[in-house]
RNA sequence: GCGACGGUCGUCCAGUUUGGUCUAGGACAUCAGAUUGCCAAUCUGGUAACCCGGGUUCAAAUCCCGGCCGUCGCACCA
C-alpha cells in the first residue's frame, strides 16, 4: 500500500474524514466530512493560521456568506469564464470542449465567448464528427462549474460562492471604512466554496464543497515597495521555481534577483512559508512555483502556487495571485459604486490592487497527513508525527491498572486538564495498546498513573516520537503542557 | 462526462469462475468478562457485512440490466 492509501485507510479508521451521506446510495462525489479526530485537527490548523498570518500581520477577518446574487459573478467573470463550452456526442456521449475541438479540427482560433449558435454553425460548416465513433453532435451546450440556486418563490438567479475572496471584495468599501483602514490592508476569511467539479477524486484534494482560508491584501500598486515590516522576513528562506529552474534564496536576494516582483509579494510569501514549516509539513518538499500564462486564472496577472510533494504527487496548496485591480474595477462597474480609497500617505485617490492568497485547507489537511505518517517497523506501530500545536489530542491520560485507587487518581487528573487542553481518558485494556491507539492519532504526550503516583504525587510521561518517559510531579503537569504545546 | 477494472463486517481478505452445502468464513480492530501489570500479551464470550434498485430462477453474494461510489486512463482543473 502506498501512503495514500495507508493514511486514507487510518482517516477512516480514526475518525479524521469520510464520504458524507455514505450510508445512501444516491451519495455523490465530491463531499467529504471531517469526523471527530480530523474536525479537532482542522480546527487546530485554523488557529495556527490565525496565530501565524492573521495575528502576526494584524489581519482583519470576516465571515461572508456563501450565497451571493448573480451580479456578483457577472461582475467577477465567473459567469462567462467559468463556463465551458461542451459538446456532446449523439451516438458515442463521448464529451469534448468545443471551442478547442473546433481549433483542432479546423486551425480556426475561436473567441473564448462564442455563443451557442455560432459553435454550432461551425461544426454544421466543416461537418465536424466524433473523433471516436464519427457520430453527429447535439447542440452545443455550456457548462458552467458554479452551482446555482434559486432565491424565494419567485426563484431569483443567485449562486454559491465558488471562491471566498468575493465576499471580501464586495464587502470592502464597508469593511475599509468602519475598521479605519490604511493601505496596505489585509483582509481574510476562512469559509467554505462550491465548484461543480466535473470529475471530482483523490478523497480531500478535488472537492465539490471545500474549505478556502483566503487572505486578500487590498495595497497601492505605487507602494508595492514601502513595507517596512518586510525586515523582520528578509532572510526567511525560499525554494522558489521559476521556468522549471529551482532556486534555493532568502526573501532579500529573491527580490533582488527579480524571481520576487516586489517587497509586497516578498513579504506575504514569507510569511505563508513561515506559517506552514510550523505545520509539521516537511519544507523541503515544497516549493513556489511560478505559474505560466497559460496556467493562469483569468483575473491574475502574477501568480504562483505554493506546492508541496506528496505520494500522489505535486500538490498545489495555496494560489498566491497578484489580481491588480481586476475585481474591484469591476466590482466598480457593474455595482456602480466608487471603490477608490485615499492613500493618506501621499494624499492620493487609489483604486487598491489585490495581492491573494487563496489556501485549500481540505489539501493541506491531507498534506499535514501524508507528511507526519510514520510505520515504526521495529516497534511495529503506526505513528503520526503531528505538531503538540496541531494534535487533535494533546495528551492520553491512563491509569496502569484501574485498581488501589489508580483509576481516581487518573479520573481526577483528568478533569483537571480536560478544560485547557485537547485531553483523553482511557482505562481499557493494556497499557500498550492504549498507548498505540494514541500515537495513530498523533497525540504527542501519555500521562500514566502508576503505584508510584500514590506514594510521591508523579506520573510518567510518555513521548509518542521516542516512546521514553519520565516523571514529572502531577503539580507541574500543566508547566509541562504549556512549554510543549 | 467517456472507457477499463472493481465494490462482502470498522479494516483487509475468502466465497462469485460452475447459482443450492452461505443461517456468509477468517485475520486484525472493537465491546464485555477473566488474567497480567509500562508498550498492539493470553483466555472466554459478544457486536458487526454481501453498495442501491429491478430482472431471471424453485433458489442469487454468485447470472442479467440500470443507478451510485472507488481506482486508473482520457478530458477537465479559475
Amino acid at each position: 500500500m502506498n501512503t495514500y492509501d495507508t493514511v486514507m485507510k487510518l482517516a477512516l479508521e480514526r475518525g479524521f474524514y469520510f464520504p458524507s451521506c455514505e450510508i445512501y446510495a444516491d451519495a455523490h462525489a465530491g463531499f467529504w466530512e471531517y469526523g471527530p479526530t480530523g474536525n479537532n485537527l482542522k480546527n487546530k490548523f485554523i488557529e495556527l493560521w490565525r496565530r501565524e498570518l492573521l495575528r502576526r500581520d494584524d489581519m482583519i477577518e470576516i465571515d461572508g456568506s456563501q450565497i451571493m446574487s448573480k451580479s456578483v459573478f457577472v461582475a467577477s467573470g465567473h459567469l462567462d469564464n467559468f463556463t465551458d463550452p461542451i459538446i456532446k456526442c449523439k451516438k458515442c456521449g463521448a464529451t469534448f470542449r468545443a471551442d478547442r475541438f473546433i481549433t483542432e479540427k479546423t486551425g480556426k482560433e475561436i473567441p473564448e465567448l462564442l455563443s451557442g449558435n455560432e459553435i454550432d454553425k461551425i461544426i454544421n460548416e466543416y461537418k465536424l464528427r466524433c473523433t471516436r465513433c464519427s457520430g453527429s453532435f447535439h447542440e452545443s451546450e455550456r457548462f458552467n462549474m458554479m452551482f446555482k440556486v434559486e432565491i424565494g418563490p419567485s426563484k431569483e438567479e443567485a449562486y454559491l460562492r465558488p471562491e471566498t475572496c468575493q465576499t471580501i471584495f464586495v464587502g470592502f468599501p464597508r469593511i475599509f471604512k468602519t475598521m479605519r483602514g490604511r493601505l496596505p490592508l489585509a483582509v481574510a476569511q476562512l469559509g467554505k466554496s462550491f465548484r461543480n467539479e466535473i470529475a471530482p477524486r483523490q478523497s480531500l484534494f478535488r472537492l465539490r464543497e471545500f474549505y478556502q482560508a483566503e487572505i486578500e491584501v487590498f495595497c497601492n500598486p505605487n507602494r508595492l515597495n514601502e513595507l517596512p515590516k518586510f525586515d523582520q522576513v528578509k532572510d526567511t528562506p525560499l525554494l522558489l521555481s521559476i521556468k522549471n529552474s529551482s532556486h534555493s534564496v532568502n526573501a532579500e536576494d529573491a527580490i533582488r534577483k527579480g524571481y520576487l516582483p516586489n517587497k509586497l509579494v516578498a513579504y506575504y510569501i514569507s510569511l505563508l512559508s513561515l506559517f506552514y514549516s510550523k505545520t509539521g509539513i516537511n519544507m523541503e518538499r515544497t516549493r513556489f512555483r511560478q505559474l505560466s500564462d497559460e496556467e493562469k486564472a483569468f483575473y491574475a496577472s502574477t501568480a504562483f502556487d505554493f506546492e508541496v510533494e506528496t505520494s500522489i504527487g505535486w500538490i498545489e496548496l495555496v494560489a498566491c495571485n497578484y489580481r491588480s485591480d481586476y475585481d474591484l474595477k469591476r466590482h466598480g462597474e457593474i455595482s456602480k459604486q466608487n471603490l477608490h480609497v485615499i492613500d493618506p500617505s501621499d494624499n492620493t485617490k487609489v483604486l487598491p490592487h489585490l495581492f491573494e492568497l487563496s489556501m485549500g485547507i481540505d489539501r493541506s489537511i491531507y498534506s499535514i497527513l501524508d507528511h507526519s505518517y510514520y510505520e515504526d517497523t521495529e516497534a511495529e506501530r503506526v505513528v503520526l508525527k503531528l505538531v503538540p500545536q496541531l494534535a487533535p489530542v494533546l495528551v492520553g491520560v491512563f491509569p496502569l491498572v484501574t485498581k488501589d485507587g489508580l483509576r481516581e487518581k487518573a479520573q481526577n487528573i483528568y478533569s483537571e486538564l480536560k478544560l485547557d487542553y485537547s485531553a483523553f481518558y482511557d482505562e481499557s485494556g493494556s497499557i500498550g495498546r492504549r498507548y498505540r491507539r494514541l500515537e495513530e492519532i498523533g497525540a504527542p504526550f501519555a500521562l500514566t498513573v502508576d503505584n508510584q503516583t500514590m506514594k510521591d504525587d508523579t506520573v510518567t510521561i510518555r513521548y509518542r516520537d521516542t516512546m521514553l518517559q519520565e516523571r514529572v510531579k502531577v503539580s507541574e503537569i500543566s508547566v509541562f503542557l504549556d512549554a510543549n504545546k
